[in-house]
RNA sequence: GGCGCAUUGGUGUAGUUGGUUAACACGCUGCCCUCUCAAGGCAGAGAUCACGGGUUCGAGUCCCGUAUGCGCUGCCA
């Protein structure tokens, strides 16, 4: 039997990363097992789905390069078949109608008042399972109801024993009857709720592991029971880890802002291979160690029982532009714009210097060779790809700044250097070709010449030509800057006008 | 409140059926390289494996308890 997982969010809001990562383990075992990935939209809360989320998550799979077989499932278009086979419940006797009025809470301070209230039932002994329309008469329930009475319909859930199932991350799972209440299937208004709704899709669409977030662990004893009820075969259940913000606490858009979503690392410059990898290990392990993986690697390697248990803590550091995310994933995102093949990378820097204003379309032709070249030597010390059209600016424009700190310490701090730099460019626009072996011989004698250290020349050039303290080897910058941008720079007086001297 | 799950250096993880100095990656420190910053190379700091009991010749690995965190407990998903 060929394996079918999915992959089923709620439309609510951006991707979460979180939820990105349990797309990737669906897919990863999907792609392993030569089954099939599926996609199901899960919005049948109809006040918070919006398209746009649902717009956001199918642009998320698609960056991170999540490919799903088969159309997408919107859940709210089985609304309908999910009322009949919850009336075929109560038909059979399975589950039954409770007329109880409906209680209406907001949501905010929900969590606490479930508590308090299984606090006060536990004072006064009351069973939460006992419900007064649980064993109504046939014959009284269809009365009222054909009256015209409101109500809900619960599944009725054995009173003696217990549910089992064996996950395959978290291993036995025990939980006796007696703690699970009699769920509602299907709200007095008619709307389907949530536990019903999966089972009857993941029946429906023929999923045989479902693999989702610890947050559904203790859930799934009440799906077990619908799939039973419903006479399906119930699939092999794969529970992940959390993942949780720096102070051990759940990660929410409301405290935790923009470092959740997945958007945001598009956004912000991540290459999409380098995120994925990322991901991946939050929660799984690669059998040999080795964590720079491709796609195809990470499909070879993987494996449910690689799956750790304990919560992952995402670490990021809101205030510090440095450290925005985690330290680990800027890092791995390093690592793939300084060593993933140029080809692959240049489409992405196009697209960056497109958003900055800064393509040109020479760059794409007679140009080619040129922005390879100057790519190639400045891609190995950046983190993102906006680094390109930040730091990068002055390779593909005129239009750059100049940082105050560099002219300072390169610059104004050796007041000698104002006449010699416009003469190091009347002595570079004679060298003649001009590469970066010519440049530094030029340099150099220049240097020797004039008595001026070539330190001195080197820092002091790379601040005029780039406008920062740090950058490639100055004399490849020269090269790449070319001969006649290079003199026009080390004779600008911009750095004296803009911060005096 | 009840039930469940988890707990290895700052973070992510590895630690096979219990067996010597707890491994790897990121981060951190120093040195080398050097025109700067990275990268790279080398060296190093950092973990009484949450705590307390037990079983055992021997436990991060098994058992019990405690603590902490998280989850579920809704006519939300």
């Amino acid at each position: 039997m060929t394996t079918r997982v999915r992959f089923a969010p709620s439309p609510t809001g951006y991707l979460h990363i979180g939820a990105a990562r349990s797309a990737l383990f669906n897919w990863l075992y999907a792609r392993k097992t030569g089954g099939k990935f599926l996609l199901r939209v899960e919005d049948t809360d109809l006040q918070r789905s919006t398209e746009e989320s649902t717009r956001s998550i199918i642009e998320g799979l698609k960056w991170l390069e999540l490919d799903y077989d088969e159309e997408i499932v919107f859940q709210s278009d089985n609304a309908d078949e999910h009322r009949v086979a919850a009336r075929r419940l109560v038909e059979e006797g399975q589950a039954y109608r409770d007329f109880t009025p409906k209680e209406t809470r907001d949501d905010k301070g929900i969590k606490q008042e479930i508590a308090e209230r299984a606090r006060a039932q536990a004072a006064e002994g009351v069973d939460h399972r006992s419900n007064p329309f649980r064993n109504l008469p046939k014959e009284e329930s269809d009365r009222r109801a054909a009256g015209g009475e409101p109500f809900a319909i619960r599944l009725k859930v054995p009173v003696e024993g217990a549910s089992r199932f064996t996950d395959i991350v978290y291993g036995e799972q025990e939980r006796s009857y007696s703690e699970i209440e009699d769920l509602v299937l299907l709200r007095s208004d008619g709307h389907p709720l949530y536990n019903l709704s999966v089972v009857l899709d993941d029946i429906e669409m023929g999923i045989t592991h479902v693999i989702r977030g610890q947050d559904h662990l203790t859930n799934t004893h009440k799906q077990i029971l619908l799939y039973q009820a419903f006479g399906a075969p119930v699939p092999k259940f794969a529970h992940l880890p959390l993942i949780l913000a720096p102070n051990k606490a759940k990660l929410s858009k409301r405290k935790h802002g923009e470092v959740v979503s997945l958007t945001t690392y598009r956004d912000r410059g991540f290459v999409p291979a380098a995120f994925r990898n990322f991901l991946a290990l939050l929660g799984w392990s690669p059998p040999d160690g080795k964590e720079i993986l491709s796609r195809e690697e990470l499909v070879e390697k993987f494996s449910l029982e690689g799956i750790g248990r304990a919560n992952a803590v995402f670490n990021f550091h809101e205030n510090d532009p440095r450290h925005w995310t985690d330290d680990k994933a800027l890092w791995m995102n390093a690592e793939y714009i300084r060593t993933m093949p140029l080809a692959e990378l240049l489409p992405m820097v196009k697209d960056e210097l497109r958003s900055a204003k800064l393509w040109r379309e020479e760059y794409d032709d007679d140009e080619r060779e040129w922005f390879e070249k100057a790519v190639e030597l400045i891609r190995h010390r950046f983190f993102t790809l906006k680094d390109f059209s930040s730091q990068g600016r002055a390779y593909f424009s005129e239009d750059f700044d100049f940082d105050e700190a560099a002219v300072k310490k390169n610059i104004l701090k050796e007041p000698r250097l104002r006449e010699p730099l416009p003469a190091l460019a009347d002595r570079l626009e004679n060298v003649e070709p001009f590469t970066a072996a010519t440049a530094e011989e030029a340099l150099r004698a220049f240097s020797e010449e004039a008595g001026v250290k070539a330190g001195l020349l080197i820092n002091g050039s790379r601040t005029m030509l780039t406008g920062q303290a740090v950058g490639p080897s100055m004399f490849e910058v020269f090269e790449i800057i070319g001969r006649e941008r290079s003199a026009m720079r080390l004779r600008s007086q911009r750095p004296w006008n803009e911060f005096g001297g």
